[in-house]
DNA sequence: TTAGGGTTAG
């Protein structure tokens, strides 16, 4: 019999796997009570290395012929899982016990494939060895990690066969495997067949339930369970704790936190985490930190559960810098911090970070895990790497549906609509089936091209890909027919809606909003005031961008002060850039001077950039001056806003002024983005960019240009050529009628017949000249003419365009 | 040698 000494020295036991100690040095060897020294060795949890050493001696003498000692031996190299050498030990032995076999299927069950485990299972019936219930168990649960539904049914029956049908521990594993490979209800019946059911029994189809989305009936069951006299222990806890998260069941989490704490559960690591999951699951993540701060002992599961508790809450600041402390305290990070470090990198556009945590994810053998890499291809497209996303999307192997989704999105995100649309051509033709996400993302591209017939195309893809009644995709959908002009479509689809989101009441007010139907937007606003659906800050975002469009100013203050009123929203900085943008193109300037001196938030970009537009309309050089002052501290190298003040200068015939304007950004080596415009014809699109001369068409265009401009300037037409100074001006009228828009109406108008609308985008606002020469063309040529540029949408008829000159 | 249930993730 061997046994470990009686007394051994602690400090050897409590490091009984510090390799920097030999044998002898670790452990007196009484040699007299030993046969063997390797022997005692077996019993203080030798390092995998110390195993092997030992290997060669064993095969030598004679212990090897000890039962208990093969056993100890191989159950060790599998607890390693370290097969191979198992083996080694294993097929020599002749004749084999059972227990060695069963020590063996252990191993490979654990540490091998289902396959291997089966084969092995095989020759464990050649050879006569006598099943024990065990042997299902470890085949039960290596069926469920591995969804292998066929393979777990097989074994189900063998377990009826071999008589284990009434063994509770057998019946808990295939209630376990029926659940793990999505067929509840089958655990269910399984478990209702059960002649007892224990805590266990109970906990696993709890988990069940929980685990495949049935939240409520996992809550219910563990109701059940205390009828049938059993008291939910820690593992109850956990496993229900994730169900109340999905169905934001606050009330519940808490009087599950009530009964942690009346059962003293509230020491245990994991019941502390997954309360703490439960809190800021259900938006109350500074309950989770309280938690979190006061836990004495915390695991990797811990942190992954807080920096995502915080990514998700929208504090990737903090998500970070708790990733970063972890770090410091010397945690391995697993796949999933590595996830939400990425996300929260993502979400902050933080390059130099996410790079960091790239190289993280390459030291720690985790950048090839495909779950890694579509975080990965997340956060470069957020950080608008396309090139480098797309180098990760084409260097994955084993690419899921998400990978295709991250890289549509990425590419939909950064304006590349075309690629999206090509991408989820190519993905269709590998045979991925779109999801939600995938459509949601193809839809959102398709807005941008703003192309009607596109999005018909969009539309009836959804439909044919049974996502044409998801909520997400059919607001998406609401979405794009605003934005590829078809706003009284997407009224008809919104309409249709039996489940409307927060997000799809916005894109409806929204797309109202940019058509200038101000007063559609605000009765849309006031019924949804009326019904469940409580508005978010996004919402009072177009309510205000409506109100800007149309000059509502009365209104817009209104909304402005509900907001934080009768809402408790807190305006953010968008709110005030708005609330400046609708005083400030109101003419009311100094008013919304005011208004940004008494912000009790920093102003940022978007309320300077509004006062700097504002002042640009109505020709104000104090106000302008101001405003550009700060933006060129905020942000130095745009050129954009460079340009607007130079033009501000130039209305006032400040030329001096415009000249150091212009010197300054050529020191800088800003340039204005290129004013570009894009129509349709037939099935292709042409871009046309400010003074091109590089379309085929290109003569035509010019000469259509001039005649054109005869005609308009007969109609009353002025050209406005305030911002340019230094030409002739004759020259000047080229420069203007070179500008993008009209090179495309031009060529829309030679292109299509007479009565035909002319669709064209914009990449910048439309300028003052080209506002009022198309709605002179609108005039002389009796054509709509539907112009969206960055802000809004232009529907030029019959010489008057629908934002009324207000924009 | 000697069985079954749990937490983080687009």
């Amino acid at each position: 019999m061997i046994t470990s000494s009686s007394s051994p020295p602690p400090t050897l036991l409590s490091t009984p796997t510090k390799p920097s100690h030999t044998l002898s040095q670790r452990v007196h060897i009484p040699s007299h009570v030993y046969t063997h020294p390797s022997a005692l060795l077996l019993e203080l949890s030798p390092t995998l290395q110390e195993l092997r050493q030992i290997l060669p001696l064993v095969l030598k003498t004679g212990l090897y012929n000890e039962h208990l000692f093969q056993t100890k031996l191989i159950s060790l190299f599998t607890k390693h899982g370290a097969l191979a050498d198992a083996v080694l030990v294993f097929n020599p032995i002749e004749p084999k016990i059972d227990a060695l076999y069963h020590t063996m299927l252990k191993g490979y069950a654990k540490f091998s494939s289902l396959e291997d485990s089966l084969l092995f299972f095989r020759r464990m019936k050649l050879d006569s060895v006598r099943n024990v219930v065990y042997n299902f168990t470890y085949l039960l649960k290596c069926c469920g990690d591995n969804f292998e539904l066929r393979r777990g049914r097989e074994i189900h029956g063998q377990v009826i066969v071999n008589g284990f049908g009434g063994n509770v521990f057998a019946m808990t594993s295939v209630v376990n495997m029926y659940a793990k490979c999505r067929r509840i209800d089958d655990a269910k019946k399984m478990f209702d067949r059960m002649p007892e059911r224990d805590l266990v029994a109970w906990n696993a189809i709890v988990a069940g339930f929980a685990q495949n989305g049935r939240a409520v009936r996992a809550l219910e069951l563990v109701l059940e369970m205390q009828e049938h006299g059993q008291q939910p222990d820690s593992i109850t806890v956990v496993t229900v704790l994730p169900a109340c998260a999905d169905i934001g069941g606050l009330r519940i989490g808490r009087s599950i936190h009530g009964y942690v704490v009346r059962g003293a559960l509230g020491s245990l690591v994991a019941v502390c985490t997954a309360l703490m999951n439960m809190y800021s699951k259900c938006g109350m993540v500074g309950v989770a930190r309280l938690i979190f701060d006061r836990m004495r002992e915390r695991n990797v599961v811990t942190w992954n559960s807080m920096i995502d508790g915080y990514a998700e809450s929208g504090d990737s600041e903090e998500a970070i810098k708790l990733f970063e402390k972890m770090m410091g305290e010397g945690f391995e990070p697993t796949d999933v911090t590595i996830m939400g470090a990425l996300q929260a990198c993502a979400d902050l556009g933080d390059l130099r970070r996410g790079r960091f945590v790239h190289e993280l994810a390459k030291e720690t053998g985790l950048e090839a895990d495909v779950s890694i890499r579509n975080s990965l291809i997340a956060m470069y497209s957020k950080c608008k790497e396309v090139d480098i996303a797309v180098k990760v999307f084409k260097n994955t192997k084993g690419r899921t549906l998400v990978s295709w989704n991250a890289m549509i999105l990425g590419y939909a995100q950064n304006g590349h609509a075309n690629e999206a649309l090509n991408l989820f051509c190519k993905m269709c033709q590998e045979d991925v089936t779109p999801d939600s996400f995938t459509m949601v993302s193809v839809v959102s591209a398709v807005a941008e091209l703003s192309i009607l017939r596109q999005a018909k195309w969009a539309h009836g893809l959804a439909i044919r890909s049974c996502l044409g009644r998801n909520v997400f995709v059919v607001t998406a959908l609401v979405d794009m027919y605003a934005k590829c002009s078809g706003v009284h479509i997407a009224r008809k689809l919104f309409d249709m809606m039996d489940v409307r989101h927060v997000m799809t009441w916005n894109a409806m007010i929204d797309g109202y909003g940019t058509h200038g139907l101000a007063k559609s937007a605000l009765e849309l606003f006031e019924k949804m005031l009326r019904g469940d659906v409580k508005p978010n800050g996004v919402t009072f975002l177009c309510v205000l961008s409506a109100c800007g469009h149309t000059g509502l100013v009365d209104e817009g203050l209104h909304y402005f002060n509900s907001m934080k009123h009768d809402h408790g929203l807190e305006p953010g900085l968008d709110h005030y850039g708005s609330m400046v943008d609708i005083l400030g193109r109101a003419g009311r300037l100094y008013e919304a001077w005011n208004f940004i001196q008494s912000m009790p938030v920093e102003p940022g970009i978007s309320v300077y950039g509004a006062m700097l537009g504002a002042c640009k309309i109505h020709k104000n050089v104090e106000l302008g001056e101001k405003a550009a002052e700060r933006l060129f501290k905020l942000e130095p190298n745009e050129g954009g806003y460079h340009v607007l003040l130079a033009n501000i200068y130039a209305t006032a015939s400040m030329w001096d002024k415009v000249a150091h304007v212009r010197k300054l950004m050529k020191r800088k080596g800003l340039q204005k983005t290129p004013g570009c415009s894009l129509v349709e014809l037939g099935n292709e699109i042409h871009t046309f960019y400010s003074g091109s001369t590089t379309h085929p068409q290109s003569k035509r265009i010019y000469a259509k240009l001039l005649e054109l401009g005869d005609e308009i300037k007969a109609a009353g037409y002025v050209p406005d050529s305030n911002s340019i100074h230094d030409v002739e001006d004759d020259v000047r009228e080229q420069l203007l009628n070179s500008h993008s828009e009209k090179l495309a109406i031009a060529f829309g108008l030679i292109n299509t017949s007479a009565g035909t609308p002319i669709h064209i985008r914009k990449n910048l606002r439309v300028c003052g000249d080209c506002h009022s020469a198309t709605k002179y063309i609108s005039l002389v040529t009796k054509r709509e003419i539907i112009v969206r540029d960055m802000q809004r949408f232009h529907h030029f008829k019959d010489g008057i365009c629908s934002c009324g000159d207000y924009w």
